[in-house]
DNA sequence: ACCACAGTATGGTCAGACCATAGCAGGAGG
DNA sequence: CCTCCTGCTATGGTCTGACCATACTGTGGT
């Protein structure tokens, strides 16, 4: 019965339908942020649904980062498309990482990843200086661990922003955010800041001197030398 | 007002608090996927809300693919935690795709990065060969573009699983089914697939001979070949 | 031992009410 | 004419209570 005949119409739930309606809309009149959708009585009446299937659905497109809704009254009220994708992905990878689906050694992974990447695409074009040494200075005046980590997260945000891609970026803004925890216990860890310090210099450098190559393995160094335990060395 | 005094409380909803309150208690009670979450009628009692601001937390729950939901009665009934980020992060680019928020040149360009990585590590460990191998025979039998990228997929999927990171293989996953139709209409306008077979070929002989550079500079170029528009080699 | 049927816990949906919020409109007072 | 205040109203947020479809569970008959 199961592999065999007839799939019997594969349940879809209104609020499924309430979703691909006004992702239809979406597309088909060229939405964008900033833009409103009806609101919720309204969108209930239009579709001949409830207000509590159009509310499900709303909640789903603003954990997606694609809606955001206010209260109250005027052009700002209601619910209104965003492009968020960022938040979206922190919550998604925080909750998986409570989960246990995915493990520490895996989101740094894929910073490393990135990052070197990010860092090769910045020194190409080199881009996003200014904010790079405004980070950088942040963290020589950071008192606390805390503190540090906030700068450093602007610094490697920076070297994501200026790869120029949006998606890369976000992703890493998620990762970095999802791993503050993470971060501040290898800061103190650590204890001593001046070898991150000097990572941060040299990809700063590379950067700077246009050096793709350079830009990518000092930010791979960078790593290694933040997150030790996770990356040993096997060159040594 | 707004920036000096009170900061007045930070509205918090209450399917918010009702989030982390399921968060916590996952964390907490070290709660893994295939375990059961309390039913909504008995979650909304013991927290003293509506069962409306636990659905709305319970549909959260389910676009971050943490829980999957399902009726009737028995041990497999109602929520239940799961492990899928994988349809999350599709739907997240998906819907941002189609807001115009990110382009689909970022999403290649996305791809083009995690799979030279992903093809690096699976030549390192000169893992999956099978499964690509598959793949690879059933595209020589594809016989309609849409065939062909069915298993030009599994192809791409089979080098994400190989590099033996999950949230890697989540995010190219996510990639590859966000751009289906792209890729469709990327195959229906090559028309002739030898110059893709060739590609796939080269990456498969590059991971079973354990050379990542070779892998990676295989997947690079097969990319190149397959979105030729969005790739001008600048080399030629 | 098997099968049919009623029972029941589950999520899915709906209708209707009330609250808090925040802009808006119109009047009171200068 | 302008300013300020006050009530109005559209919006999302929440709750209650009901009903439905589903799918297991247990019971009783054969």
């Amino acid at each position: 019965m199961d592999g065999s005949g007839w799939r019997p119409v594969k349940r879809t739930r209104t609020f499924e339908d309430v979703l691909a309606q006004i992702e239809r809309r979406i597309t088909e009149d060229g939405l964008t942020a900033g833009d409103r959708l009806p609101a919720e009585r309204q969108l209930a009446e239009q579709l001949g649904v409830s207000r509590s299937s159009v509310r499900e659905a709303m909640r789903v497109l603003e954990t997606l980062g694609v809606v955001s809704s206010q209260v109250g009254r005027g052009p700002d009220a209601g619910a209104v498309l965003t492009a968020r994708p960022d938040s979206a992905l922190t919550g998604l990878l925080r909750l998986h990482l409570g989960l246990a689906t995915l493990e520490p050694r895996e989101v740094i992974d894929t910073r490393h990843m990135i990052e070197q990447w990010a860092a090769s695409r910045a020194a190409a074009t080199r881009a996003g200086t200014e904010a790079l040494a405004t980070a950088l200075a942040g963290m020589d005046a950071a008192r606390t661990a805390e503190e540090f980590v906030e700068h450093d997260i602007a610094f490697h945000r920076a070297i994501a922003d200026a790869s120029g891609n949006r998606l890369v970026a976000a992703i890493m803004r998620s990762l970095r955010d999802a791993m503050r925890r993470f971060s501040v216990e290898a800061v103190e860890r650590l204890g001593d800041t001046t070898v991150l310090r000097a990572g941060h210099v040299r990809i700063l450098a590379a950067i700077e001197a246009g050096d793709p190559g350079e830009a990518a393995a000092a930010v791979s160094d960078h790593l290694a030398d933040a997150y030790p335990s996770l990356f040993p060395r096997p060159s040594d």
